[in-house]
DNA sequence: TCTTTTTATATTTTATACAATCTTCAAAAA
DNA sequence: TTTTTGAAGATTGTATAAAATATAAAAAGA
């Protein structure tokens, strides 16, 4: 796995460059153009664009090429749905079997966070500190199928998230609740975690929603305009 | 939709092959010989291997090659355990919004099956059937993800469901209970038809591991025997 | 003028050819 | 004997080129 091919390295940008909003939802991904971008040929290029596909953030048409797939509220609201089922489900399983030593790496995981929202948003990688944490948590049900899942339920939704976090100011908020859901589990209150779980994610969706609805107005112009939207 | 690109109909027909134990867990799936199978060059042949990396069905290492998956006891009674979450949930949301075309498009599925156990049985396709069941029945829950969540779960379990039902004769246990589901859901009885389901997953579970763990003797001769297993 | 057919162009999809990497196996060294 | 090294062969990964298909524009007919 240490070895990186080029079409994995290829999926790995795009990827990045649509999670982050430079190819909005409907865009299409020519191949030619990306791969004058990456120097490459257009095989690794139509390879990584499958490989989205799979994950869901591409969709293909048949000798019309790859678009960028966008998601409806009601899909959005479904997918946070299955994120509360699946993570109740494993923070359940979690919580007994929890460690020490997981603890302290979900803890450390959440100052280094504490630590780079201090020195500046930086918005990017604030999706990987997040899963990073879900992940550590979750570790001790020891369920990678599930885990798995989550992961791809968090790639679908995760534009939206960083949306919301572009317009509102909500970061803190979830980091509190990375506190406390950290702490009810070192304490083994489980239905108080999963409790509070369910409603860490169902009001991110809600939030999410409010913005896509245009119910919220923008607390801070948006650094990241969405760009080169193209029919 | 109605077109086929070469690398989907290698897609499918790989996937035919691997779920139907053509090819058994870990076997190496060459290029060359597969485009030569299918009198195509390798590139589709290549895009169909990632496709069904992406489905769980085959693993590619760099410079390697893709290979079969397997799956422990272990994975296996995790994906059923899911497969009981997200059933359970579709289901349970089904049943409030369940109208009668529905109900009347779960029974004939049904009735045809039923038909096609009497006349002889095709095992090939009994996944097929089973699959479209399920699928109705949960479809007024309207969770077009949520269903394909669990599709994903079935293809990755798909081939060890097929074994057991080669080595045991529960076909008709499971015909049996999907009349009793029917009837339950046709009643609007939740509880007692998310009960049934959850019994309904996890003893075919528990029949698949008792065939992996060698503790049955085969009802009969399986009638595709692992057939080149190459290391 | 409007509709249908034809042609042209752009883009995707597939084939062929080449480069990079891994595996094998024999020979040499410890 | 066991381990290591290194070239030959095999296989995958990528580039380039050709074929297939869709979209748009132009031409023909009503």
């Amino acid at each position: 796995m240490a070895y990186k091919t080029r079409a994995q390295f290829v999926a790995d940008d795009i990827r990045h460059r649509i999670l982050s909003g430079e190819f909005p939802g409907g865009t299409q991904l020519r191949q030619d153009a990306l791969a004058a971008d990456y120097d490459v040929s257009r095989i690794p290029v139509r390879e990584a664009l499958l490989t989205l596909e799979a994950e869901g953030l591409v969709e293909f048409y048949p000798h019309r090429g790859a678009f960028t797939t966008e998601l409806s509220v009601s899909k959005i609201r479904e997918l946070f749905d299955l994120r509360v089922l699946l993570e109740g489900h494993l923070l359940r399983q979690a919580i007994p079997r929890m460690t020490e030593p997981v603890l302290h790496k979900a803890g450390q995981i959440l100052l280094e966070y504490d630590a780079a929202l201090d020195s500046g948003s930086q918005i990017d990688n604030w999706s990987d500190y997040n899963f990073a944490f879900h992940e550590a948590l979750y570790s001790p049900a020891g369920l990678p199928e599930a885990m798995n899942l989550v992961s791809q339920l968090n790639t679908k939704s995760d534009r939206y998230i960083r949306m919301q976090l572009l317009y509102t100011r909500e970061i803190e908020k979830a980091e509190r609740e990375h506190h406390d859901l950290l702490e009810f589990s070192r304490q083994g209150k489980a239905d108080a975690a999963c409790e509070l779980l369910e409603r860490h994610i169902l009001e991110a969706c809600e939030g999410i929603v409010a913005v896509l609805e245009g119910r919220v107005q923008a607390s801070q112009t948006p650094d990241t305009p969405h760009l080169q939207h193209q029919k």
